[in-house]
DNA sequence: TTCAAATTGTTGCCAAGGCTAAACATTGTT
DNA sequence: AACAATGTTTAGCCTTGGCAACAATTTGAA
């Protein structure tokens, strides 16, 4: 019998580089940070399209938040230069804050069309779209796009 | 001619009702609270499974953030009953951890195969499935599931 | 015009997750 | 046994985005 101690080396399956692992997550929190200037900019280039203004009462109203954190966000965002707004006026976009509305609600469109397409009821299209959206890269964006196209043409 | 005060009413596209965009956005920030916890007790039950034991620094390295910052998150997890730990000695998954590891595993792999089998290049799959997993319905996840049958049949 | 309702803004609180720096404990080598 | 290296914890700071309560302004109806 040999007695060779073997380290007892545990099932060792193999994982992903440590570096390579931190980036995936390094852009998930970027994507994060991210999001509610996305989510407003959309929101509020909506709200303007559709009802002529964006007031701080529609968005805490569809955000489901309350009006004085909807007002600690547009702070930033105007800091930031995507939001301009007068005190007790209405809201407004930047040229930059337009700009990325709309990329936004394209990316938006694409990713609840996808959904759409692969069967998913409206509703929860809807609610998936809404997170998922934010963590889609252009690959993948290109990717449901040609998808939706091929089932169109079925 | 008429001086009929037509009210200029703005294009008025028709917006979703703001209750159900509000039960949406709800869902989304329920998603990120949830989701430290989840990306943390799959790592630990990943590292557990590959290299025995699941530390404080490897944390750190693959999440890309500091001991400090993993420390804090370990002490929140302690406290709602997902980590187990003894001072200066490696993380543990209670049973409720384990099994929350368990699911999230799981769905990560549902959701990497999806976009794999939609053709996507392995590295921009790897890095968007981090993020998308936190979005995705049962619902989704079942389309996501049947596709990737699909795929591998043909 | 007046005044109440609606809207917007401010203040102060909280928790989560980032960070650095310093203290503390364990481990491995002389 | 000593001690240096490694690993862990703690402390204190910051930003974001939640909240309630209160203050200020605008708006609409008498
Ligand atoms: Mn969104
Ligand atoms: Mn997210
Ligand atoms: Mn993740
Ligand atoms: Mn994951």
């Amino acid at each position: 019998m040999s007695d060779k101690t073997v380290p007892d080396k545990p099932p060792a399956d193999t994982l992903v580089d440590p570096g390579q692992q931190a980036r995936w997550f390094n852009r998930v929190r970027e994507a994060h940070q991210a999001e509610t200037a996305e989510d407003y900019v959309e929101l509020i280039a909506d709200l303007i399209e559709a009802q002529g203004e964006a007031r701080v009462v529609d968005l805490a109203n569809r955000f489901g938040v309350s009006h004085a954190t909807v007002n600690k966000v547009i702070v930033r965002l105007n800091r930031e230069g995507l939001v301009s707004n007068q005190p007790y006026r209405s809201l407004f976009l930047t040229e930059s804050g337009k700009g990325l509305a709309r990329r936004c609600k394209e990316r938006h469109r694409v990713v609840l069309d996808f959904l759409l397409a692969l069967g998913i009821a409206p509703a929860t299209a809807e609610a998936d779209a809404e997170g998922v959206e934010h963590h889609v890269s252009e690959e993948t964006l290109a990717a449901f796009r040609h998808f939706i196209v091929k089932q169109n043409q079925k």
